[in-house]
DNA sequence: GATGCAGCTTTGTGAGACAAAGCGAACTTG
DNA sequence: CAAGTTCGCTTTGTCTCACAAAGCTGCATC
C-alpha cells in the first residue's frame, strides 16, 4: 500500500510544487521569472521559497548587477526531497492504472 | 509548461488523494475499512469524505445489516476527476525525469 | 530629486485540516 | 430488560497557512 506520509508536505502544495518542478527542470530562476510564470504576488512568491529555503531545499544567489537581483536554485537536498516526493505520485499513477 | 492551476484543489490534498487512490483501487469500501486503513478520526474522515461527496467524485450507499453501514464508492465524475489530476502528476513526473 | 524597479516585510482575512468529545439509533451481552 | 458497545455523524475549538494588498528600502536612471 501506499504511504501517503511520505507526502512531504513542505512540497505538496500548489504553489510550492509549482516552484520545485520549475526548479528541477532549469538550473537558475530569477524572482522576476518565477513570479511572471507563476502568475504569483511578492508576498506570496517571497513566502514559499522562504518555506522552502528553511526546509534546505532551494538557495538564493543575491547579486548586484545594473539591479538587484536574486536566483534561485534547488539545493542537492532539494532534489532528493523531489525525487521521494517523485516517487510517491509515481506509485499513486501506478496503483490506478492497471 | 505544465499547467498547475489544472490540479484539482480538491483531489490535491494527503487525506482525499489517498481517499481518492483507495476507492480508484477497489470499488467498495465501508467506512471502518477507509478508517483503518488511513488512521483517521471519525470527523475528520467524514469531513473529508463529505467534501468529496459535494463535488460529486464520491457516492455513498446506506445499508442495515445487522448493523448501519456506509459504503463509499467512485462516481463517474470522480474518476474522470482523478484521472484529469493523474495526468498533471504524470506531466510533472516526466518533466522532473528528462 | 523624482520616478521606477527589485526584493522583501507587514498586516489582515479567510479557508480548512484535524482532534476530541458527544450523540442517537441499533444491536449485543449479561 | 438494563447496560454496554458499535456505527456513522455533528459540533466545537484550535491552529496552521495561503494569499492579496500595501508599504518600505535600496539602487539607478532620467
Amino acid at each position: 500500500m501506499i504511504d501517503f506520509s511520505q507526502l512531504d508536505k513542505t512540497i505538496h502544495e500548489k504553489a510550492r510544487l509549482a516552484i520545485m518542478t520549475l526548479l528541477a527542470a532549469r538550473a537558475d530562476w530569477t524572482f522576476q521569472d518565477l513570479k511572471s510564470e507563476l502568475s504569483m504576488s511578492d508576498g506570496n512568491l517571497i513566502t514559499h521559497l522562504r518555506t522552502l529555503f528553511k526546509a534546505g531545499y532551494v538557495s538564493e544567489t543575491r547579486e548586484m548587477l545594473t539591479r538587484p537581483q536574486t536566483r534561485y536554485s534547488l539545493t542537492k537536498g532539494g532534489r532528493e526531497a523531489f525525487t521521494k516526493y517523485l516517487e510517491v505520485l509515481e506509485a499513486i499513477v501506478r496503483s490506478a492504472k492497471p
